[in-house]
RNA sequence: GUGGACGUAGCUCAGCUGGUAGAGUCCCGGAUUGUGAUUCCGGUCGUCGUGGGUUCGAGUCCCAUCGUUCACCCCA
């Protein structure tokens, strides 16, 4: 009988257990700080209405979307009506549209799911993702305020992934318009189709930016082209560095000044929220998705890892739901593509595989002595540490190297010796030695053992 | 969707100008009966991506096809 392979599509990320568990904590550090922020949890089902899904965007995205379809109406030659999701931010408009009534504002809002795209393979992209995403919607308005409270987000989660310098880099996309409108470029479809320019100075550089943008196609007086460059050159060192380069854009358009005003306002407050100054700066080449996008826009990079390049961004739009209700909403929101940035650090050696979420692994030297095991794990998982029984014997070196692959880091054994003596030994795999406890003691010792673990790494 | 590269054991690969497959690793077992990850010994594993062609003979040449991968587009 031919075998089937067993294999996954391209495109997703299986990890190992070991691996699976120093993700599920990466996970459960973004919750932790997003409850602590006093988001709240929201999940929406993978698959959805495909008219739902398409409304606003099509082109690009409608291209990426999976569709699906029942093997009945498959049969039938029907047209699928329902989608995965390519997001969580157009779920959440439809959330926020269908549950308007029942919902208080501002209605703020965390979510941590998988969402569909249907990529072409490449390395560090998925077509099944983790996506971790805060946004804050209001009724009819909402504070710019708020566009500074997700940095503060963002810089408490990121502080405590532990995974290096980093920086929230902000801009405006009001600002950005503006400014370009100032330069003669006032279509706002030739502005976006400018900042998607400008977007690839860091992986083109500038020559090939400027040739782009003076050629045929954008015909840019080189000028103009030369300012546009500057402009989006700009990087600030400090808040007060981050002011000072604000002013010195000069006068401009009602855009501009309103950008800059709003930057500032957010610069300022960033700071007042506790974000340290070295985690976050101006930077006028921040473009980000311009389809839904009006205001402010983040990208964060790690200072020691530019190649990774964004690991969470976001930014302000207007209106949020428009396809779905006659009620204004407007958002800010934040995303962390989980998914890629595991993949990233693991790839840079940032995070390791993790310990197992077994900590003790009693062996089993003797059956008859089984119930003996059985009591003793049942205590040590009374005291909250997390216990295996070995049930099916053999040898204890066997035992020894299960639990080494395994990732269980202390293993117990309660022999003819130790029944004796009325002691078990705590062997350290990781450590490579072992020391004999009284019964008695044995969960506190352990505890002990398993705090310096954990503070140790 | 556009363009390029590559397809040999689970993984990383070798196989020179064509003569019916190899290494390392991994996994499993053993090295006197209560000690893993190091060392030593032994073992399992492949219709050389698939189909066709050239040839006495193809992993090795040609064509097609499928798959993988990189870049672009776009994005997390």
């Amino acid at each position: 009988m031919a075998l089937t392979p067993a294999r996954t599509m391209p495109g997703v990320l299986e990890l190992l257990p070991l691996d699976q568990i120093a993700f599920q904590r990466m996970l459960d550090t973004i919750r932790r700080n997003y409850e602590r922020f006093g988001f709240l949890p929201v999940e929406t089902p993978a698959i959805e209405f495909a008219d739902v899904l398409l409304t606003k965007t099509g082109g690009e995205t409608e291209r990426q979307v999976y569709f699906v379809q029942s093997t009945g109406a498959l049969e039938q030659g029907e047209k699928p009506d329902l989608a995965l999701r390519f997001d969580l931010t157009v779920p959440l408009a439809r959330y926020v549209a269908e549950h308007e009534r029942d919902l208080s504002f501002p209605f703020r809002r965390y979510q941590m799911q998988r969402v569909y795209r249907g990529e072409r393979a490449q390395r560090g992209r998925f077509r099944e993702f983790y996506q971790c995403d805060i946004d804050v919607i209001g009724k009819d308005s909402l504070s710019i305020r708020y566009d500074a409270e997700l940095p503060a987000v963002i810089y408490s989660v990121f502080r405590e992934l532990a995974i290096g310098p980093f920086t929230i880099q902000l801009n405006n996309r009001k600002l950005m318009r503006g400014y370009f409108e100032s330069l003669g470029v006032a279509d706002p479809e030739q502005q976006m189709l400018v900042l998607r320019e400008v977007d690839k100075l860091d992986k083109r550089g500038a020559g090939h930016v400027r040739d782009t943008l003076t050629g045929e196609g954008f015909g840019l007086s080189p000028a103009a082209v030369e300012k546009i460059l500057a402009f989006v050159q700009v990087r600030s060192s400090s808040l007060q560095d981050a002011y000072d380069k604000l002013d010195a854009l000069g006068a401009g358009p009602e855009a501009l000044e309103q950008g800059r005003a709003e930057l500032k306002e957010v610069l300022g407050l960033i700071h007042a929220f506790g974000v340290p100054e070295t985690h976050y700066a101006l930077n006028l080449s921040i473009a980000r998705g311009l389809d839904y996008y009006t205001g402010t826009v983040y990208e964060t990079t790690l200072n020691e890892h530019p190649q990774i390049g964004s690991i969470c961004s976001g930014g302000r739009y207007e209106n949020l739901a428009g396809q779905y209700t006659r009620s204004h909403l407007p958002g800010v929101g934040i995303s962390i593509g989980l998914s890629r940035l595991y993949w990233q650090l693991r790839e840079a050696g940032l995070v390791a595989t993790a310990q197992s979420t077994v900590d003790v692994l009693v062996t089993q030297m003797d059956e008859a002595q089984l119930p003996a095991y059985l009591a003793l794990a049942g205590e040590l998982r009374a005291a909250g540490i997390a216990t295996e029984v070995v049930l099916e014997g053999g040898k204890l070196g066997k035992q020894f190297k299960y639990a080494d692959r395994a990732g269980i880091r202390f293993a117990v054994v309660l022999g003819e010796d130790e029944l004796a003596k009325g002691v078990v030994t705590v062997k350290d795999l990781r450590r490579g030695d072992q020391f004999e406890v009284v019964r008695a003691e044995l969960v506190k010792t352990l505890r002990v053992e398993l705090e310096q673990a954990a503070a140790m790494g």
